[in-house]
RNA sequence: GGCGGUGUAGCUCAGAUGGCUAGAGCAUGCGGUUCAUACCCGCAGUGUCACUGGUUCGAUUCCAGUCACCGCCA
C-alpha cells in the first residue's frame, strides 16, 4: 500500500468581484511554493484554490451590468484563473462557490446542525453596512451612523435570521488551542485568539431575507445562506467531506490554511468551532501572512496605487516576482513593495550569486572538458564540508518551511549557493588548467555541477521555471519540481554526461537604464478611485492570432448618416491603395466635422457584414471607458503614408 | 481605557537561561582574482543594543518606570 503521508493545503477563495492584486497572489505563491516543497518531500498533497462567488456586492455589480450574478461570476472567475496560470500555480482543485458540489455540501451541513439543534431560528436586528455585507455594533460605528470600514452611511434591519450556536463550543476550542500552539500562527496571532476566545462568543448569523443571491436555506427558502459561512465550507467540499470519503480522511487531518490578517477571525474561531460542531477536527494550522505597503504607503484603490500582478509578471517575470514577495519579508510581517526592492533582489541574488554560478560553471566545463562532465575523483576535506553543508541546509529548509518562514528557507539556501561562489575562488580552476593538475580540477568541476544540481531542486517551489531552466543546462532529464530530496545523492552523474550551457538565466537590469525607463512611465496621474467595472481579461493568444488581424492606417474620406440608426454613421476611408466603405457605431460620440480627414486604425481584414442595409468592409479601432460616455479614436501619432500595416 | 508586541550598524533585521573583541544581508571604502552577467572572494568599519532607575561582581539581555510606534479588544 502507499504509506505516503499527505498534506492538504488551501489559499482563501477570493472574492471574485476583486481585481486580484498583489496581496492574492502573495498568498496564492506562498501556498504554491509550500506544496511543491511538501511533493518533493514525498507528501500525498492536496493543493486546492478558488472564488467566493455569493453576496450582496456581486448580486449588485451584476445587476449595474446588466448581468446574472452567474455570468458576472463566470466572466470575472477568469481573472484568477489566468493569474495563477501566469504564475505558475500548481492547485490540485478550484473549487467555485457557484458550484453542485458546494451547494450540496452546505445544505447537507446547514441541516446536520439544524437537526442537531446548533442553529436555530431568530431575530436580528442592528446596523447594517450594505456594500460591506456586515451589521456593525453601535460601539464602533462612525460619527452619524456610518460605515467605520468604508465610510458610507448605515441602515437599520432587523430580520429573521438563523444563528449558529457558536457559545457553546468556545471551552473546547481553547482547549484544542492550549494544546496546539500552532494552531494559529504567527505565535502574536496565536495570542490573540486566545483572548478573544477567553472573551466570550456570541452566535452567529448565518442567514439573510435580504438578499437573493446564496445558497438557499434548505426548507426555507426565504433564507439564503450568509456569505461567510458558505464561504468556509469550501474547504471540506473540496476535500470530499460529502462524496468522497476516502479523500476526507486521507486529507483533511492534514489540513493547514493560509489567510490573511484581516479573516483570522472567521478561520480561527467561526470556521474551528463549525467544525468541532460537526465533529471534525480543526485545522492543524491557520497561517495569517501580512500586508504589503507599496513605496511605503498602504495600498488603496484611491491611491491609484494598487500593484497589479499580471504588470509585473510582464515586467520583471513570473519567478523573480514570486522570489521577491517570498524572500523579502517574514512571512507573518506586514512588507513593502518597491519596484528598485524587486530590482535590488533580480541583480543581486538571482543574477550575481545564482545565474552567474551556474554561468561561470558551465563556461569552465566547456573550456576544460569540451562540455562533457568529468568524474568526481576523491572527495578532500573542502569537498565533504560541502556535502556537510548541504545536508545542514537541507535539514534546515525543512525546519523553516513548516514553520511557513519562506524568507529563512531561502537565505538559508543562498547560504549554499554563495559557498558554491566561495569554492571557485578557493581551488581555482584556471590555475588548476593551467598547471595540468586535471584530476583535482575534474573533481572541483564535479562539485561545482553537483551544487548546482543540487540548488535548482531546493530552489525549485519557489521558483520553478528557473529551476527547470538550470536544469536543462545540466543536461539533466525531467523537471526539478517532480525530484525528491532523498533521491539526491552526490556524484552519482556519470562523467561525460553533456552540459547545455545556454541563455544567461537572469540579465543584470542596469539601474541606469530602469531609472528612465521609469521615469518616462511615471506620470501616469493618480487614477481616480473608480468603483467599477472590473476589469475581464480576455484569454492569452499566441501572436499568431494577433498577427492574424491585419491592421492599417486609413483616412475618413466622407461622413454620411444613416437615417434609420442612432448610432450608426457610414464612413467611407482612404488606404492609399484603395477607398472603402465602413460602417460604425460612433454617431452618439462624434459630428461628421470631427471625423472628416481623421486618421485613423482599421481592421482591413473582418468579414464583410450588412448593418442597416449597408455593406461595411472593416472596422475602425476605438478605446471605450465601459461606461459609454466617452470615445477616443485611434490615431498614428505622426504622419505615416496611408495603408501602413499596423503590428 | 484594557491586553500584547516592538524600539540593536546608513537601510532591513538576527541575537543572548545576564559574562570572551554584539552579528547577517544590502549599501559604502580598500584589496585580491579573471572561469563568469564590471561578476565573485577577502578585509575594513562605524553602533551610549530607545530613555531613566533597580537587582547583580557584571545587563544591551532580568525587574520597574518613561517616551515612541504597532496589533488586538472595549
Amino acid at each position: 500500500m502507499n504509506e505516503k503521508k499527505s498534506f492538504y493545503l488551501t489559499t482563501p477563495i477570493y472574492y471574485v468581484n476583486d481585481i486580484p492584486h498583489i496581496g492574492h497572489a502573495y498568498t496564492t505563491i506562498a501556498a504554491d511554493a509550500m506544496c511543491r516543497y511538501k511533493r518533493m518531500k514525498g507528501f500525498d498533497v492536496f493543493f486546492l484554490t478558488g472564488t467566493d462567488e455569493h453576496g450582496q456586492k456581486i448580486q449588485q455589480s451584476a445587476a449595474a451590468k446588466g448581468l446574472t450574478p452567474r455570468e458576472l461570476a463566470d466572466r470575472t472567475v477568469r481573472n484568477f484563473q489566468d493569474l495563477w496560470k501566469a504564475l505558475n500555480i500548481s492547485n490540485d482543485d478550484f473549487i467555485r462557490t457557484t458550484e453542485e458540489r458546494h451547494y450540496k455540501t452546505v445544505q447537507s451541513i446547514f441541516k446536520k446542525l439544524l437537526d442537531q439543534g446548533d442553529i436555530y431560528k431568530g431575530k436580528y436586528e442592528g446596523w447594517y453596512c450594505v456594500p460591506c455585507e456586515t451589521y456593525v455594533p453601535e460601539s464602533s460605528m462612525g460619527e452619524d451612523k456610518t460605515c467605520p470600514d468604508c465610510k458610507r452611511p448605515l441602515q437599520m434591519m432587523e430580520e429573521e435570521s438563523y444563528f449558529f450556536r457558536a457559545s457553546k463550543y468556545v471551552g473546547q476550542l481553547l482547549a484544542y488551542y492550549e494544546k496546539n500552539l500552532k494552531g494559529v500562527m504567527p505565535r502574536s496571532r496565536y495570542n490573540e485568539i486566545i483572548s478573544f476566545l477567553k472573551g466570550g462568543v456570541r452566535d452567529q448569523s448565518i442567514s439573510r431575507t435580504t438578499l437573493k443571491w446564496g445558497i438557499p436555506v434548505p426548507g426555507d427558502d426565504a433564507h439564503v445562506v450568509y456569505v461567510w459561512f458558505d464561504a468556509l465550507i469550501n474547504y471540506v467540499t473540496a476535500c470530499g467531506y460529502l462524496d468522497d470519503r476516502k479523500k476526507f480522511d486521507t486529507f483533511w487531518p492534514e489540513v493547514r490554511h493560509l489567510v490573511g490578517k484581516d479573516i483570522i477571525r472567521f478561520h480561527c474561531v467561526i470556521w474551528p468551532i463549525m467544525l468541532l460542531a460537526l465533529g471534525v477536527n480543526p485545522p492543524v494550522s491557520v497561517f495569517a501572512h501580512g500586508w504589503w505597503t507599496v513605496e511605503g504607503e498602504k495600498m488603496s484603490k484611491s491611491k491609484g496605487n494598487v500593484v497589479d500582478p499580471f504588470e509585473m509578471v510582464e515586467r520583471y517575470g513570473a519567478d523573480p516576482f514570486r522570489y521577491f514577495l517570498l524572500r523579502e519579508v517574514p512571512f507573518g510581517l506586514d512588507g513593502d513593495f518597491s519596484e528598485s526592492a524587486v530590482v535590488g533582489r533580480i541583480n543581486s541574488d538571482l543574477a550575481n550569486d545564482l545565474g552567474n554560478l551556474l554561468n561561470r560553471t558551465l563556461q569552465m566545463i566547456d573550456n576544460f572538458f569540451q562540455g562533457s562532465l568529468p568524474a568526481s575523483g576523491r572527495r578532500g576535506e573542502r569537498e565533504e564540508e560541502i556535502v556537510q553543508r548541504a545536508a545542514a541546509v537541507l535539514a534546515e529548509v525543512d525546519e523553516k518551511i513548516e514553520d511557513f518562514a519562506f524568507d529563512d528557507a531561502l537565505k538559508s539556501i543562498w547560504s549554499f549557493i554563495s559557498r558554491g561562489n566561495k569554492y571557485i575562488d578557493e581551488t581555482m580552476p584556471w590555475k588548476l588548467a593551467k598547471e595540468g593538475k586535471t584530476e583535482e580540477l575534474s573533481s572541483v568541476l564535479n562539485t561545482l555541477y553537483d551544487i548546482l544540481r543540487l540548488s535548482a531542486m531546493l530552489v525549485a517551489p519557489f521558483i520553478p521555471e528557473t529551476a527547470a531552466r538550470i536544469w536543462e543546462q545540466l543536461g539533466l532529464d525531467g523537471e526539478p519540481v517532480n525530484m525528491r530530496f532523498d533521491g539526491f545523492s552526490w556524484g552519482d552523474r556519470a562523467p561525460g554526461h553533456t552540459v547545455k550551457k545556454g541563455k544567461v538565466l537572469f540579465p543584470r537590469i542596469d539601474l541606469e537604464e530602469w531609472k528612465k525607463a521609469r521615469e518616462a512611465k511615471a506620470p501616469a496621474p493618480a487614477q481616480p478611485a473608480s468603483e467599477e467595472p472590473a476589469i475581464v481579461h480576455e484569454e492569452l493568444v499566441g501572436i499568431d492570432s494577433f498577427k492574424a488581424v491585419e491592421l492599417r492606417v486609413a483616412q475618413i474620406l466622407n461622413v454620411e448618416e444613416i437615417p434609420k440608426s442612432k448610432k450608426l454613421y457610414k464612413l467611407t476611408v482612404d488606404l492609399g491603395y484603395e477607398k472603402r466603405t465602413i460602417v460604425s457605431g460612433i454617431k452618439e460620440f462624434f459630428t461628421p466635422d470631427e471625423l472628416l480627414h481623421k486618421k485613423i486604425v482599421v481592421v482591413v481584414n473582418l468579414q464583410p457584414a450588412k448593418l442597416c442595409g449597408v455593406e461595411s468592409n472593416g472596422m475602425l479601432l476605438a478605446a471605450g471607458d465601459g461606461k459609454k460616455t466617452t470615445l477616443a479614436l485611434l490615431t498614428p501619432d505622426k504622419d505615416i503614408p496611408l495603408g501602413s500595416r499596423v503590428s
